[in-house]
DNA sequence: GTTCTTTTGACTAATGTTGACTAATATTAT
DNA sequence: ATAATATTAGTCAACATTAGTCAAAAGAAC
């Protein structure tokens, strides 16, 4: 309690906004002062200790008028299945691989057969095809942990 | 919700508008006088918010009871909307348009919520970031035809 | 002292705002 | 009719205002 870096005390603050509100919207320059840390700590606190694995969305926009969002999401019970899939996917996948894990979901029950498709559309050689099969792979995986990702919660 | 952006604000009022009316006709300066904003300020937010993507077409006049008119567009059948959609995708496409086809589609009744939540965590910026962005919007394109593709032969 | 985490700031990217200039259309004068 | 003028909207580039990325420096943990 006492030995607190101020990453932690932004990561407190939010989180007691948090237990009373589905979400939270701040600018960030805003926190940044009133903490007294430069703007991009903000982020630093965010991408640590507010990921989809702990339940929460991040949302923002720049510009005039920009925010930074937060917002609680419930997580399903499949988290430990998920969490397999994408390592098994890892930071690169082929094709073949690829469609396994497409397969598990659906054999899961995870996603029915019109998901699957949708899935097996964005992942299959018409959609990723750059010619360079070492990035072709990483795309795909890619594409696959940010669907698995939001197949972790309810929305 | 505290510090909106003028274009925000505007574009909501218009919106408000056209949910009890087919179309919104305006006198650009007008509304600019309204809300305190220099008139291309109107084509600003006309532009960013009122696409064909989003399912809206803008006609306009100049001159003596000059007006810009934004119509609601009444969606064709799933195949021809598919159509319009993949035309509209093209070889390449921002992740903003690319967001803005993808609620077409949910706004038709093509995919539902799930889906589109699917379609978007395919093409957003975790999953496509190449670091080359012209690279990056052909992707998008390819990925997001491929499904289009798909549902065409599934509805 | 080596490794992991945190802090910092320079640089980048996205979005919004403004105004000078241009183009189209309507109205008025000849 | 034609030309001149007035009245609209469109375009574009400069500037403003936000957030994001990345890697180096500093600090903490082991």
């Amino acid at each position: 309690m006492e030995n607190q870096n101020i990453s932690d005390i932004i990561e407190a603050y939010l989180k007691q906004i948090l237990a009373e509100s589905q979400e939270v919207e701040i600018r960030r320059s805003e926190i940044a002062n009133q903490f007294n840390v430069v703007p991009s700590q903000i982020n630093y606190v965010i991408k640590t200790r507010f990921t989809i694995q702990d339940g929460y969305v991040v949302r923002s926009k720049r510009g005039g008028g920009g925010y930074i969002r937060i917002e609680k999401v419930k997580l399903l019970d499949n988290l430990d299945f998920i969490d397999s899939l994408v390592t098994a996917v890892g930071d690169r996948i082929t094709r073949h691989d690829g469609l396994a894990v497409v397969r598990s979901l659906f054999e899961a029950g995870t996603i029915n057969r019109r998901e699957a498709n949708i899935m097996l559309a964005a992942i299959d050689k018409t959609a990723i095809n750059t010619g360079n099969r070492d990035l072709d792979e990483q795309l795909r995986a890619r594409i696959l942990i940010s669907v698995l990702d939001h197949l972790r919660y309810e929305s």
